[in-house]
DNA sequence: ATGACAATCAGAGATTGA
């Protein structure tokens, strides 16, 4: 089963990047980050005509998260636990009812910047709750994975220049501490289980060429619980399609899991 | 040091992103 993760920045502005790329990776589960649109405006047709179950948790203009299944989606949940305040639309889960069931959760992470400043507080206070969603995931003992952008940079061999991260919200200490926390928890990040070194990004800004220049971080990412990890038989990012025409500023991540 | 680029909403330019 492959399952993917993509930044789309915009669903209309993606309308024919998405599903041409759907067509050709064909995977049975995509969730998709910043749609940018509120439920009653992503255009849910074009992927049930494509076989595709959709669940939407969207808001207008920003954010906005959904997950496009062929498999059916069960016991659907919108919204990070842990603050009723939150109105930001960043987090959808659902089980994927395959052979075994895989709890999926899609998240857009908060960027954080400028820092500091109450963006900041918001990301931090957003990967405490993140902490304590990921806590329960592992209790449960059963395959789970959390997928998305999470707006870190882990290491420094995941951005091509790392100094000029440095004290971004990306990257800072405190960012990278936060991001330990939670994976130190007993989860794995699915890239780097099968692929190691530098210059494997998922991210290239519009700005100065960067696409051209391999000027790119590695921010999308998949941590799986040990009964998902168990199942991980693959970890790619299709980073070709970053060149293409009208292309989001993100590229998938997608795994193959022995499910 | 700054801006560069793109998307959204709106119908210009501010806001957001990373």
């Amino acid at each position: 089963m492959k399952i993917a993760t993509f930044n789309i920045n915009g669903i209309k502005a993606r309308i024919n990047a998405l599903p041409d790329w759907l067509c050709e990776r064909a995977p049975d589960v995509a969730l998709l980050q910043e749609i940018k649109t509120v439920d009653e405006g992503f255009p849910r047709e074009i992927f049930e005509d494509m076989g595709y179950n959709v669940e939407v948790h969207g808001q207008k203009s920003f954010n906005g998260v959904a997950i496009l299944s062929k498999l059916p989606l069960e016991d659907v949940q919108r919204g990070l636990p842990g603050d009723e305040d939150d109105d930001h639309a960043r987090w959808i889960e659902a089980t994927v009812v395959g052979e075994k069931p895989i709890r999926v959760c899609g998240l857009y992470l908060p960027n954080g910047n400028p820092v500091p400043g109450p963006k900041y507080d918001y990301k931090l206070a957003w990967m405490d709750r993140l902490y304590h969603r990921a806590k329960d995931l592992l209790a449960a003992e059963e395959p789970a994975l959390m997928a998305g952008d999470y707006n870190i940079i882990p290491q420094p061999e995941d951005a091509a220049h790392p100094d000029k991260w440095r004290e971004d919200a990306l990257f800072r200490l405190e960012s990278r501490t936060a991001w330990r926390r939670v994976v130190n928890l007993g989860l794995t990040d699915a890239f780097r289980a099968i692929n190691q070194g530098p210059d494997h990004y998922s991210f290239w800004d519009y700005q100065a060429g960067a696409w051209n220049k391999n000027d790119g971080i590695r921010i999308d990412h998949f941590l799986m619980t040990p009964q998902c990890a168990d199942l991980l038989l693959d970890c790619q990012i299709d980073a070709e399609i970053r060149g293409r025409e009208k292309p989001s500023d993100h590229v998938p991540v997608w795994v193959d899991l022995a499910a």
